[in-house]
DNA sequence: TAAATTTGACCACC
DNA sequence: GGTGGTCAAATTTA
């Protein structure tokens, strides 16, 4: 869809909210299909490049234009007073934490670390890095990238607690981390869902760059649930024994929603 | 037994 | 002093 175009052709007051909501919805559906697709390009080179590497960066970019222009609508709707009340999850920008490149060499003692943390402040905030980026998912743990937890805190106001990911491959000096944060349970993401079946919604916060060479493939489970699709019946993938959960979080209903919502999401912004 | 996760403590920032 | 990000020992899991 062309961006220029759907601005020009922007209704509206509610229209215009309508609008964002559904960029956001596809905002979701490009990080679900993102976490689809990467698992099944193993090895595949495209001119001597991993094809990997490339869908990451058409993905980022995808996103990229889409955070661009939820945005601009954002602004514009807002400077007009179209509508109250903000909808998306704000990013924490309070906790916004610039990483400091501090090592501990092998054979400090504790002690000796504690001091070097001390003088070089490796637990500085992060202020206003304009380098994060959030996203909200259905599947936070399925981007393509291994990481591994190192941390996790009650946020103050918050109904769940916040999970603190660094890149596996730190020793790679890749100091990519990451943030994940459940959504609270909101009146208007109650109403898309039928009743008993709420899906959980997280915010998920990306720091840094991977510098770490390519490990997005092979890390992410879901072979396992391409086979499902063979099989053409998920319900009994979801349900099976046979079928170990990859992950315990793996979002099976939000995947499925991916491909039940994809063509009418599609159609519509096509008809645009 | 190695790798991953949990959790209390520490520390910088507001 | 409160809060959030990180560390690292203890614990769990594969």
């Amino acid at each position: 869809m062309d961006i220029k175009s759907s601005l020009i052709m922007l209704p509206p007051c509610s229209h215009g909210w309508e609008m964002m909501e559904t960029m956001r919805r596809q905002q979701e559906l490009v990080m679900q299909l993102r976490a689809f697709v990467l698992p099944l390009l193993p090895g595949v080179i495209v001119d001597g490049t991993s094809a990997a590497e490339i869908a990451v960066q058409l993905f980022d970019d995808v996103i990229g234009c889409n955070i661009g222009v939820v945005s601009t609508l954002e602004g514009c709707l807002v400077s007009t007073g179209a509508r109250g009340g903000s909808s998306g999850e704000p990013v924490d920008n309070k906790s916004l934490v610039r990483k400091n490149s501090c090592h501990v060499t092998e054979g400090e003692t504790t002690d000796e670390q504690a001091r070097h943390r001390s003088v070089v402040g490796q637990k500085r905030r992060r202020k206003n890095d304009k380098r994060s980026r959030s996203l909200v998912t259905h599947v936070p743990h399925y981007d393509g990238h291994q990481w591994r937890k190192y941390g996790q805190k009650n946020i103050n106001g918050r109904q769940h607690p916040r999970s603190y990911y660094r890149c596996t491959y730190r020793e790679q000096n890749c100091f990519a981390t990451k943030t994940i944060q459940q959504q609270e349970q909101i009146d208007s993401i109650r109403r898309s869902a039928t009743p008993g079946e709420e899906i959980a919604k997280y915010t998920v916060v990306y720091y840094g760059e991977h510098t770490c060479k390519d490990h997005s493939i092979s890390i992410v489970q879901l072979p396992q649930l391409v086979s499902c699709m063979d099989l053409q019946n998920m319900e009994i993938a979801q349900t099976s024994s046979d079928v170990q959960d990859p992950e315990a979080d793996l979002d099976l209903p939000a995947l499925l929603e991916v491909f039940d919502n994809s063509v009418i999401d599609w159609e519509d912004i096509w008809k645009i």
